[in-house]
DNA sequence: GAGATTATGGCACTCAGTACCCTCTGTAAA
DNA sequence: TTTACAGAGGGTACTGAGTGCCATAATCTC
């Protein structure tokens, strides 16, 4: 059931968009009862992500396992089954990233997955580190750090359409982290296959949003390279 | 009028909790329509975030400002600058972060906020360090990293009641990160995508009074109340 | 003061999300 | 077979956020 709603979904979201897909059209094409709908997802958004929370509880429970003197290789490691879960399904994954860059709604609502994930990772760190001193601290920045790194990889990867391995460019960033976070035990080989993303900012054809207007607020003396710098931050908003 | 909203808001939002306080009550409270509400707030949650849209710009402008060879330095002086906004007002930013932590929507939307920090402090690294190699992901990685690490000495100041100095507490998390990501060699920015700052028309500018120009960025179909937060966030830059 | 522009209020609408109650279906006991 | 019960799903009506449209008042321009 939950699997047939999650599914009318996102079909639903790709054809018309996700703001444009209201829950009736979806519980119509699951050919269920508007309220059922509510009884597997709390929201709309959740329809979306229908496998986060299995992944978070997935990887609580490989962090209760481990038990290793490398909290950071550990916690490197509990990452990677996020990753995991995204390369398992490759097409979905890219076009629920596309989806989501798109709609401010989901990008949030990513957020907030991504937020709970990175206190999973804090919290078992927290606890190799102890509470006191800076141990609260280090662990959450390398609980940050990790996130990060993985998510540049893995968004590499997305961008490139799915194609190929995305362990590679995600094996790498974390190398990064753990070169620098690191306990001394941590055996890296930075193979020079990194991979050179193309450049973010078109600075024309951003979206191709065609009847875009931008007006630019800048005072008298205002210098051109902020003038820029307004244009490609009101351009970035993707 | 948009400070008259956001005191009704924050009051009633005390009195009886975010949830259970609708927009007309604020309104109500305000005296003013409904509608007027959603001019000056896209959301309820905004209203509780009345000064962010501000800081952002702020951010935004001291890091085009600065010119010196430590990017990273440079990136925990702006997120400083966030500690300043809430040092400026401990009662209000402790207040606001009880609301915050007890409630779930208020918590999702703060993510969102947060996250466009990073992003400013990332990009900003993106144009030192240079797109190629590991450019980007050392940006995105040091800026969560300088987030994280504000953010856990912000929390620790905001926890204690507002008492005291915050800035002891950020300044040390914020060491550990420079100690770690310090200063590199002394590649700087091999001139990549650095817009160079042409000279501005008028030399003059800084003690300008009130023949100022806002221009304003905004797309075709923007709703008033983003027009308002970029005018907002263009005047509060003196 | 005529005409245009802007700010605000009012009204009606869509839609997400919730509360409450209904109907089925299956099962087990009498 | 009837009755009792339980649980999954469906239906209806409601609240409240957010939007579009139009009317009105204030302000600005000529």
């Amino acid at each position: 059931m939950r699997e047939v709603l999650a599914q009318a979904a996102f079909q639903l979201f790709l054809e018309r968009g996700f703001e444009r897909t209201t829950v009736d059209d979806i519980v119509a094409r699951a050919g269920v009862g508007r309220r059922s709908f509510f009884r597997y997802f709390p929201s709309k958004e959740d329809a979306v992500f229908p496998d986060h929370e299995s992944c978070l509880a997935e990887m609580t429970e490989f962090l209760s396992a481990v038990d290793d003197g490398d909290p950071v290789g550990a916690v490197c490691d509990a990452a990677r089954i996020v990753l995991r879960m995204y390369a398992d399904n490759p097409e979905f994954s890219v076009q629920r990233y596309r989806l989501t860059r798109e709609v401010p709604g989901l990008r949030t609502y990513e957020l907030s997955v991504v937020r709970r994930y990175e206190q999973t990772l804090a919290g078992h760190l927290r606890n190799r580190f102890g509470e006191g001193g800076d141990g609260a601290l280090r662990a959450e920045v390398i609980a940050a750090s990790v996130v990060a790194a993985h998510n540049n990889g893995l968004r590499l990867w997305l961008r490139s359409g799915g194609e190929g391995d995305p362990e590679v460019a995600v094996d790498h960033a974390l190398a990064l982290v753990r070169e620098v976070w690191g306990s001394p035990s941590a055996p890296v080989a930075p193979a020079a296959a990194t991979p050179a993303p193309a450049a973010p900012f078109p600075a024309s054809g951003g979206g191709g949003g065609e009847d875009e207007v931008i007006v630019m607020v800048a005072r008298k003396g205002t210098p051109m390279w902020r003038v820029v710098q307004q244009i490609e931050a009101a351009v970035a908003e993707n």
